[in-house]
DNA sequence: TTCTATTGACTACATATGTAGACGATATTA
DNA sequence: TAATATCGTCTACATATGTAGTCAATAGAA
């Protein structure tokens, strides 16, 4: 399951608040996203023929939930990433992440509670 | 910077081995990648073009190198990634990487001792 | 020297992706 | 009821990406 760059713009309103309508979503996006009612509905379009979006009819129009979990996309999606530039070996990735201004100390605190977790 | 999926096999294999010529670098990912000698060279093209390989004439033919250092590549994809997926948090990355059997015994480690590292 | 193999340059083409217009049906408002 | 706003469907089009063919020049082999 692919998901492009703009289509996750769409996935994260749906998955914020499922349930609204193409309008809903394209008003949703003002702000962040610069798009024509009809680009939304082009993505919601394509969303819903990946089979990563449902949309119920209702009335006149369509309510969209999304058929893939959040958790589940960012999981094949990071893993897809990982394999791709770092052939699978987490580690440099984590690395990376701690060489750039990436963490803050929040993160860092996370990380090491994480840590704890992961040795038991 | 953009590289593509296709276009990162190629970089893999000039930054393992600088210098070699097209013919090499189509030689070189045989086995892994099923391409013509025309795929490997419109490939380059586009590399160079895209600054992210130099392209030195040697004598009827061209030796290409590394205008992209991997590890500057590696960091910049994996910010783009994390800003795309995770909103620019590290820690719920990591996290899904230790929900997936992505981390080592060994990974683990070297997380422990990045937290520390990180933590002064 | 003539044939052949190698190499770069130019060109091609399908599918993916970002972005959106046109149009017809229906609901809402005046 | 007539005008207008709203909504879905179909279509479009440029650029990116994966994948590769053709051709002319040149270097090497016979």
């Amino acid at each position: 399951m692919q998901i492009t760059d703009a289509e996750l713009e769409v996935m994260r309103v749906v998955w914020a608040r499922p349930g609204l309508s193409a309008a809903d979503i394209h008003t949703a996006l003002e702000g962040s996203q610069d798009w024509s009612r009809q680009t939304v509905k082009t993505l919601l379009a394509r969303l819903t023929e990946k089979g990563a979006l449902n949309a119920e009819p209702e009335g006149r129009k369509f309510l969209y939930t999304a058929a893939l979990k959040q958790t589940d996309y960012e999981a094949s999606a990071t893993e897809r990433f990982v394999d791709k530039v770092y052939r699978g070996r987490a580690a440099p990735l984590v690395a990376h992440l701690a060489d750039s201004k990436g963490l803050t100390e929040e993160d860092i605190a996370d990380l090491e509670s994480l840590i704890e977790r992961l040795k038991s």
